[in-house]
DNA sequence: CTCAGCTCCTGCGGGC
DNA sequence: TGCCCGCAGGAGCTGA
């Protein structure tokens, strides 16, 4: 499910056992995930300290003590799962019972606090890359991504700009992360739902206003989320140190057949294949 | 440049 | 029970 709430999710859970802290090794249980691993990975990872740990897009960056940074994407199916995380909130005390590797683990980071973090990701879409910290914004994977729609960059100004004389639809350009960063499949239905804009509509011919409705709708999604994945983060830390996934209620998405959430609306929402990818939305709500 | 379609990979649920 | 099919939250690449 990692789109940008998500990601930012795990980011916020792999704090207290990664940032400012050591790895003491690292473990590559298979040469490659959606491309081959960069030479050396492992020794490189291995005895380096966390410096900060960062997100772009959906990508988490993990800043080393080594003009290296680490570059994560867990693309469809991957997740972070944490143990030997004893109590999180208290700093310094971890214990070092660890649960049986499974199927699809496939990078293992052991920190030198005990901890022990897990790449698991049976499709293996996902990906680990290493780059000179300071080259980072040019990394083939980076250079093209569009602004954080949370920043100041991401407007109403920028987006009509970016979206004026397109004629392709405005789901598929949500969907373009050069365009913005970090939207997926299931956010970018919500957010249409939310502004009422219908997913086949030409990007090219949304009004102003609407366009300034899309923002803050965008903005409004993923910020909702965040707090749902924040909130879920408390509640299964000490269940398990499974991170990546976690219940949030959409109004549109996976929810064909059922009824429109707007008050008052006699609507059902509807599903419609858009490239290759399913979209969710309110016929008489969206237009 | 823009855009649609294909591709990588595994797992799951439904229909027969 | 087993088999086949469609589908899944990403995104790079190709070719028109």
């Amino acid at each position: 499910m990692p789109e940008l709430p998500e990601v930012e999710t795990v980011r916020c859970g792999l704090l207290p056992a990664m940032e400012g802290q050591r790895i003491a090794r690292a473990e590559l249980r298979r040469a490659d995930l959606r491309w081959p691993f960069p030479p050396d990975m492992g020794a490189r990872l291995s005895g380096a300290r966390v410096v900060q740990l960062r997100r772009r897009s959906k990508y988490i960056l993990a800043d080393l003590d080594r003009s290296e940074s680490l570059i994560i994407h867990l693309g469809m199916s991957g997740r972070m799962v944490i143990s030997g995380l004893a109590a999180a909130h208290v700093p310094g005390q971890f214990h070092h019972d660890h649960p049986a590797l499974e199927k699809h683990d496939h990078v293992i980071l052991h920190m030198e606090n005990g901890a022990r973090i897990t790449f698991n990701d049976p499709r293996r879409f996902g990906a680990m890359d290493l780059c000179a910290t300071s080259l980072l914004e040019s990394h083939p994977l980076l250079a093209s991504i569009g602004p954080e729609p949370l920043g100041n960059a991401f407007n109403a100004d920028y987006l009509a700009a970016r979206l004026a004389g397109r004629k392709t639809p405005i789901k598929a350009a949500l969907l373009d992360q050069r365009i913005v960063a970090g939207l997926g499949n299931i956010y970018v239905c919500e957010a249409l739902f939310r502004a009422g804009i219908h997913p086949k509509r030409a990007a090219g011919r949304i009004g102003r206003l609407r366009i300034e409705a899309l923002t803050e709708a965008i903005r409004a999604t993923l910020l909702e989320a965040i707090a749902a994945g924040g909130s879920s983060l408390r509640d299964y830390r000490q269940a398990n140190g499974e991170l990546g996934y976690f219940q949030h209620a959409f109004r549109v998405y996976g929810r064909q057949g059922a009824a429109c959430v707007t008050q008052g609306c006699p609507g059902m929402v509807r599903r419609v294949v858009q490239s290759g990818r399913s979209s969710f939305y309110c016929r008489i709500c969206q237009r």
